[in-house]
DNA sequence: TGCCAGGGCGCCG
DNA sequence: CGGCGCCATGGC
């Protein structure tokens, strides 16, 4: 992708435009249920701010902009070295749409499909940290976006707080050695619940090298991936592919819950086999589910 | 009050 | 192998 990147030094705090995004867009990519870590500003879906491999950052986009953002807290140096990654600017959507609606085997399946597309282009599949995305998903398993916010957040400022963290207002994520010291009673105590069994043996294993972030992020085999992952308790087939999707960029994953079987079974009464997307699954995926939660047609 | 939420485990047939 | 109860929690 041929962006152009503004930065502005000038003020208080760093400021870097990004103009030739294609039509990415921040409200979509931020409410599609793939991280739980940043929120809107002033209730405005298209300013979000929050935290990523340790940075603070808002990513703003006003009604005016469609190939165009800023990231508020980051200067081009930032934007270079993480950011333009984190968010996968360098996929193109447009390409990606036509990919998906192509791979569609009838008619009427590319018509099923053409307006979840239409209705969720803009979203991109973050690169998130695995480590960070295993604990999502663990918490998320039998559970609501808002409470899962929650518990994360609870999550991230307790250990701040032990860690007599800088910037407490903006904790980072725990890190495996922060959950084994709090124990699982003290996870429990975090209102993780039953789950509280599950995220201690996460950071044991992610601790131990019983589970290889580096293995897995460079193993071509997803069946071998699910695997590696599936050595840590609570992690089955969903939060499998939601953590080798969001947090190793596996595009191929397709992960099922129940809004997607809802929006297979209404879209697709004949079945649905997600395979001939290929490396656009995960995509597709979220435009199924995005769409499902929240289109209020059709 | 019961049901639902980006499910998985253990057990049972 | 498939089905089913259970697992904490909170909003509705």
């Amino acid at each position: 992708m041929n962006l152009i990147i503004e930065e502005n030094l000038s003020g208080e705090i760093p400021v870097t435009r990004v103009c030739g995004c294609g039509n990415f867009s921040v409200a979509k990519t931020f409410d599609c249920g793939q991280t739980f870590r940043f929120s809107p500003v002033d209730g405005d879906p298209s300013t979000v701010r929050g935290t990523a491999f340790g940075r603070t950052v808002t990513f703003r986009q006003t009604d005016c902009e469609s190939d165009s953002f800023s990231i508020i807290g980051s200067d081009k140096a930032g934007f270079d070295s993480l950011w333009r990654s984190y968010l996968d600017l360098d996929t193109d959507c447009a390409e990606a749409d036509s990919a998906i609606l192509n791979a569609m085997p009838t008619p009427a399946a590319r018509e099923a499909m053409r307006t979840a597309v239409e209705y969720g282009s803009g979203i991109h599949i973050l690169r998130q940290d695995p480590w960070e995305t295993t604990v999502s998903f663990l918490v998320s398993q039998n559970n609501n976006i808002p409470r899962i916010r929650a518990i994360l957040d609870r999550l991230c400022r307790t250990c701040a707080a032990r860690n007599d963290s800088p910037n407490p207002a903006d904790p980072p994520f725990p890190t495996p050695d922060d959950l084994i010291r709090l124990g699982e009673d003290g996870l429990f105590r975090l209102k993780t619940g039953y789950r509280a069994a599950y995220l201690f043996d996460a950071a044991v294993k992610f601790r131990s090298g019983e589970v290889k972030p580096d293995e897995i992020r460079n193993c071509p085999d997803s069946a071998r991936c699910t695997e590696m992952i599936s050595k840590i308790k609570g992690v089955g087939p969903k939060v499998a592919a939601c953590i080798l999707l969001f947090g190793f960029h596996k595009t191929e994953a397709f992960p099922v819950d129940v809004w997607m079987k809802r929006a297979l079974a209404r879209r697709f009464p004949n079945g649905f086999d997600p395979k001939p997307l290929g490396k656009w699954q995960g995509l597709a995926q979220q435009y199924l589910y995005y769409a499902e939660r929240w289109s209020k047609d059709e």
